[in-house]
Order: structure tokens, then sequence, then C-alpha cells
DNA sequence: CCCCCCCC
């Protein structure tokens, strides 16, 4: 029986300089495999391998068609027809980029025996991968085609032929561009644009803007200086769809971008851009961070955030340490359901000119995030918001909000604790952070010369009886020293006066567990007297008249609560321990704490 | 060819 694979198209792509126009080649697939990398907007990228039934070679597919993936439509052994793609050839070897394709009814059967092209191209001539590297290859197959036809569907003026007077180029992917190919043409959408920034350097003065343009297939960020300001800084307008070609791909810096794309294009004399006034090009792709999981992020990580403008400080100033120079700044607070807010800054113009007073929700792309105050985000140049955007995380966000999000208290990020490091005079101080008790002793808190506070939501396991409190001075102006009985009184030697009494208060020492694990912690009186529900003075009496004690301490065992707490370091037989005390008890708070505990949960990766 | 993204 004949083979349904296209014969010889793996030989093709990697040997022939021009790709087999109009080919649309019967391939199987042999591995579908995720890789590191994620793609535009963070989405996962895939990678195949494709034989021929004589050779394999690799292939990517674009993210558009990832849920083929998912689906198990695009598994091992499935037969695909490539309708639509894209050879693209970097250092030396050749990567077909997939962006339509076709399943083919087979049995599941592996065909042939295929063997790796490149690996026998490079051992039977050294030279064979660097001559490819120095005249690498980039050719479209279907793609220019299906865009064609489509376009003339809908009846756009898009056809190659009708975009400008000269022959720019098949119409490209984004993904397709590579530094080495300058016969191109793209239809993308621009969805971010910069202020024009003036400059001045030893090479003299001048002028820029940049824009990111977005199709089905990617992102890639474009800049034009001088003349291209002047070009086309006007026209690009944030949100239109536009034909760009005869420009040229740079290798992005990707230090100083936030765009998903190994490449940059940069506008020159000749470089043609036109309106397009088709609108099937995608508009921006999110790929929000919940608020409540920014913690998973690394500082300087990029991300996007979508949140309810809870709180808009005024307009402020700062001088930047780098280079003296003032700048606006505005600082916002952002909410989501996951009952954690975040503070956001926006600079410069942006900042100056921000209204916000019905708390909108806004869509931010780009933001940077800062660890200032445990977490904060911070815009970037190339951030983007967008009021009130019609997404259904918006409106869902909306919905939520007004029914119960505008009543919730909402726990804000913050450094380990400093939240409290006040006295509990601090009324209506934010709730400090939440932790596990495990996290509380992964991070080693309180083992550092500092004081570290937290708040854990526990259960009190046991409460020692032995020793409960300490007999105190009784002076009623209020002392709480520990007063020592002279055979005559009890001496306060801070108060120097002696009493025939003292007044015991606690110093309770209680075993308390979570999820995680458990530690020993001291509650002093108020505290201890909240969770006793009896005061010191009185189980001591009891204790005295030798009344069975244990009714109060069973009672206090098994309630949960929140304890704030505060961890110091202390050394015990000269090995450093952490000395836990509980500052203050309260009814555990089970909307920060859902949100803690979510966060966990989404932090196990699973 | 810019490339700073700031402060507390």
């Amino acid at each position: 029986m004949a083979s349904p694979l296209t014969a010889g198209f793996c030989e093709l792509v990697f040997n022939s300089a021009e790709a087999p126009e109009g080919v649309q080649p019967t391939l199987q697939v042999l591995s579908v495999k995720k890789i590191n990398a994620p793609g535009a907007s963070g989405q996962d990228r895939y990678r195949l391998i494709l034989s021929d039934g004589k050779h394999f070679i690799q292939a990517m597919i674009a993210t558009q068609l990832n849920h083929m993936v998912e689906s198990k439509e695009l598994d091992k052994n499935v037969l695909i027809k490539m309708t639509g793609y894209v050879t693209n050839a970097v250092q030396g070897r050749k990567l077909v980029i997939i962006l339509q394709l076709e399943t083919v009814p087979w049995n599941g059967e592996k065909i042939g025996n295929p063997t790796n092209l490149e690996q026998q191209q490079g051992a039977g001539g050294t030279s064979a991968p660097a001559a490819a590297a120095a005249a690498p290859k980039q050719e479209v197959g279907g793609f220019a085609a299906r865009q064609q036809s489509s376009a003339g569907r809908g009846g756009a003026a898009s056809k190659p032929g009708a975009r400008g007077k000269q022959e720019v180029g098949p119409l490209y992917p984004i993904e397709g561009l590579s530094p080495y190919q300058n016969k191109w043409t793209i239809k993308a959408r621009v969805t971010q644009k910069s202020d024009i920034k003036h400059y001045s350097n030893q090479r003299g003065e001048g002028k820029l803007f940049s824009v990111t343009f977005m199709d089905e297939t990617g992102e890639i960020r474009a800049t034009g200086f001088n003349e291209a300001v002047d070009n086309f800084y006007n026209m690009l307008e944030e949100g239109k769809v536009f034909f760009i070609s005869r420009a040229r791909i740079n290798i992005a810096k990707k230090q100083f971008s936030n765009v998903n794309n190994e490449y940059e294009i940069m506008f020159e004399n000749q470089t043609e851009i036109e309106p397009c006034d088709d609108d099937t090009v995608p508009q921006v792709k999110y790929n929000f961070k919940g608020i409540g999981d920014l913690g998973e992020l690394q500082k300087d990580e990029i991300c996007d955030v979508i949140g309810v403008v809870r709180e808009v400080h005024e307009l402020g100033s700062v001088t930047s340490k780098a280079t003296n120079k003032p700048f606006a700044k505005r600082d916002i607070q952002l909410v989501d359901s996951s009952g954690q807010s975040v503070r956001l800054t926006l600079w410069g113009k942006q900042a100056e000119t921000f209204q916000a007073d019905d708390q909108p929700v806004i869509a931010f792309k780009g933001v940077k995030v800062g660890d200032f105050g445990g977490r904060s985000l911070s815009m970037f140049s190339s951030a983007t918001m967008s009021v009130n955007p019609d997404i259904s995380e918006a409106h869902q966000l909306r919905g939520w909000f007004d029914a119960e999000g505008h009543n919730t208290q909402f726990q804000a990020y913050t450094n380990q604790g400093n939240a409290n490091s006040t006295s509990g005079a601090a009324q209506g101080a934010k709730p400090s952070e939440l932790k596990t008790i495990g996290e509380a002793k992964d991070e080693s808190l309180g083992m550092s010369e500092k004081t570290d506070y937290f708040t854990t939501s526990a259960t009190v396991a046991f409460v020692k009886q032995e020793t409960f409190s300490y007999p105190a001075c009784a002076n009623p102006e209020g002392c709480n020293k520990k007063v020592v009985d002279d055979g005559t009184g009890w001496l306060c030697e801070k108060c120097d006066r002696k009493w025939d009494n003292p007044i015991h208060r606690y110093i309770l020492s209680m075993n308390v567990m979570d999820h995680t694990g458990s530690f020993w912690i001291t509650a002093f009186n108020e505290q201890a007297e909240q969770i006793m529900e009896i005061s010191a003075n009185d189980l001591m009496k009891l204790k005295e008249e030798g009344s069975d004690i244990n009714a109060p301490f069973q009672k206090a065992t098994g309630k949960t609560y929140a304890f704030q707490m505060m961890a110091k370091q202390d050394s015990f037989n000269d090995q450093p321990k952490v000395r836990y005390q509980c500052r203050r008890v309260s009814a555990p708070d089970y909307v920060s704490e859902s949100a803690h505990l979510s966060q966990l949960i989404n932090q196990m990766n699973v």
C-alpha cells in the first residue's frame, strides 16, 4: 500500500532554498511536547516532531492550535495535513511553524522508520550547518494563500497586490518574522503606543516612539526614529489594524521590553504602513495574575492584572535617584475577589491625568511586580491599561464588587508582619500577613535579628496546667511586675512596695496547630484570659482551694483563633530558638484565610 | 540610534 505521507517533504524543507509553493503536505506526528518557554501572552507552546515516513523534522504549532493538543486531537501518530505553515531557519536548524492544519483519518500506527535529517546532514558534512546559518532561509507555505482568500471573502482590499504599489512579499505571521528575511508584510493590530520621546546623547539629538503589534500568532515591538516618527506616529493609532512591510527586523533587547518576541521591528525610510479595515485580527490578549497570587511572582517580573480600583491616592511627586529628575506619581489600590489588595503606581503623564472616581475595573497589561510592602505593582513604559474593558473577567469583577466586594475587608500585602510592628494600640491597623505554622518555620520567622510579626489561624491543642501564671504587683495603677514573697509580704522591687497578696497574671503556654504543624506559644494576661474565659487570679484561687481546675483548660482546648504572633530569637542552652508570643487573639477571619489558602494551593503547581 | 521606568 502506498504511504499516505508526502514523501520527501522533510528533505525539501531542509535542503531547499525555496519552500514548496502551495504544497500542503500530509505528515505524521511522532511526538508532541510542551516546551518550557511560554509564547506570546504567556500561553503554552508545543513542539512537534513530524515525519514524512523517511525523515523527521521539528515543528512548532501556533498557539491558536493549542486546543488541538489539549483535546488530544493532535497527538502521537496522528496524521495531519499542513494547510498553513512557514519554515524558519535560524542557527542552521530548520523549524516548521504550523499555522493551520487538518487531521487526516488514520489507524494510529507509526509509518516507516524515519530518521533525523539534521543529524545525518551534520555528520555527513561539517559545512552543512554553517552554510545554513550563513544563508538562512524562510519561506511561506499556505499562510499567505489562506489570508488572501479569507480577505477576499470578507471583501477587504487586502490582497497583496492591493496593498501597495510595490511587491513587498507575502503576508507573514508575526511569529514567522526573522532578521534573515525582508520580503514580508504583516497584518497586525497596534496594542500599545508610546509617547514620543526626545533624547540627546553623544550621537546627537533625536526622537523616537515604539508600538507593539499583535496578530493571531504573536506580538512584536516596533520602534521608529526621527522621520519615522513624523511619518507614522499619528497614523499608528492604538487598537487599529495595519499592513506593515519593508521594515528591518532586529534581535530584541529583551531587557528593555516585556514584549514576547525574540525580534523587534525597526521602521526605516522605505517602510510602508497602511491602515487595514479587516477587524479579524485579535485584540489584546491578557494572561491575568490574580491579586492574591502575586506572591508567586519574582520582583521585577512583568504580568497582567485586572482589578477594581478601590482607592485613588492624590498626585504626588518623587525625585529619581538616578537622574535627579522629578516624576509625578499616583498610587491606586486594586482589589479582586481573592480578598487581597495591592498598590499600583502610575507615573508621569498617566499619573497626572488618571481619573477614576467611580471604582472602575481596569485591566493592566505588562505591569511590573515590586516587593515594596510585600508586593506592589508599577506601570511600565510598555504597560497598557484598559478601563472597564468588555471582557468576561471585567464583568465578573464588576458583579462581584457591586454585590459583595465593596463590603469586603481586604488583606493588604505587607512585609513580614511590619503592619503590626507598632504596639497593639494601632486600632484598625491592617491585619498582618497570614502564615501557616509551616510557613512561619520554613521562613525562619523570628530567627533573625529583627522581630517578625505574622498572623496564624490555628487551633489550641493543649494548654499547660502546671504553671499558668505568675504573682504580679498588686499596684492598682498597673505595674504587673513579678513580686516575691519574702515571708512578710509580696515585694515589688519596681514600685518598692509590699502587698499582702499578689495578683496572679497569666503566662500561659499553649500548643497550637494548623494543617501544617504545631508550635508552642506564650500568651500573657489579656490574651490568655480571652482564651481561658477566667482570670488567672480566680483560677489560682480555685487551685489554692484545692478545686479541680481542669475544666477551663479543657474548655479552652480545641478552639480556633487568629493569633497575632510575634516571633523573636531566643536561646536555650546556648541553642538559638524562636520564642513565639501571642499579642492578640481574635476570631478567625475566614475571608482572608481562604485567600491565603487558595494562594498556597496555587503555589502547589498541580 | 532608545533602553529611564523612578519614591517610600
